[in-house]
DNA sequence: AAATGACGTTTACAGATGTAGTCGAATCGA
DNA sequence: TCGATTCGACTACATCTGTAAACGTCATTT
């Protein structure tokens, strides 16, 4: 669940713990991309900002807190994903896929990935 | 280009306009879609802030404004869709359809149809 | 000509977001 | 043990967003 919408700047950290967790606020802000060159109070603002939202939880340890993610990086991307397709896409997936064909953000590999993945679901 | 970023509520005026334009501020009004019953003064708001965007732009027609789109649906549609797959799968767009696909109860009918403009756009 | 109404513009205001400073408590090093 | 460091919590503040009221100006109706 947790309907809270997560923000840019908070994915930045969600992406930091997903792909390690448990860390500490001085932890998440050493893993910080380059381009996101925050300072410790603007990463633990985030992170208790995700708090709220129950999108991550803290445990203690000793003096600080362990963060951890609450909720799925599946999930959330398959949640964002949906999104975008109800915003632009009437909810369907077709057209999605229409436009990148003709976009031509797709390659030849790219198509045969797809179609095999189709032909793996029709059975 | 026009990098400023359009809201949910400002895309909203957007999709009635690119609908059908121009448009005055009244007529967008009534084609607001039934779960966004917002007062004139909103839709007017919204719509000047599109204008400082330049994401529209209006024609006096004597007393009134007439408002049509300045960028392009398509050209919006592909900037989020990019941006989409940007933050979440890593610039690639075939793991965004791939979990799509997952996700969607795809009809065999889908398949099949999706099957064959993939075919076309291989050629 | 006065009242009424239709318009665009300006102002408002709360909540979300990006970004960070400050402060008091705990702890570690000397 | 005392100062320096480290934490989390609280506060700050500008911008963006959602939503709308107030205001001034034409225009239309009476």
């Amino acid at each position: 669940m947790s309907s809270e919408r997560i923000s840019d700047a908070e994915l930045t950290i969600m992406e930091i713990l997903w792909e390690r967790a448990p860390l500490t606020a001085t932890d998440v802000a050493a893993r910080l991309p380059d381009d996101r060159d925050w300072s410790l109070p603007t990463v633990k603002t985030l992170l208790s900002r995700l708090l709220t939202k129950a999108a991550v939880e803290h445990r203690a340890d000793g003096r600080r807190f362990l963060y951890s993610p609450l909720i799925d990086r599946e999930d959330y991307v398959s949640h964002e994903s949906k999104r975008l397709v109800d915003r632009l896409f009437g909810g369907r997936f077709m057209p999605l896929v229409a436009h990148l064909a003709e976009q031509e953000q797709l390659s030849d590999a790219d198509i045969s990935e797809i179609e095999k993945l189709l032909r793996e679901m029709k059975s």
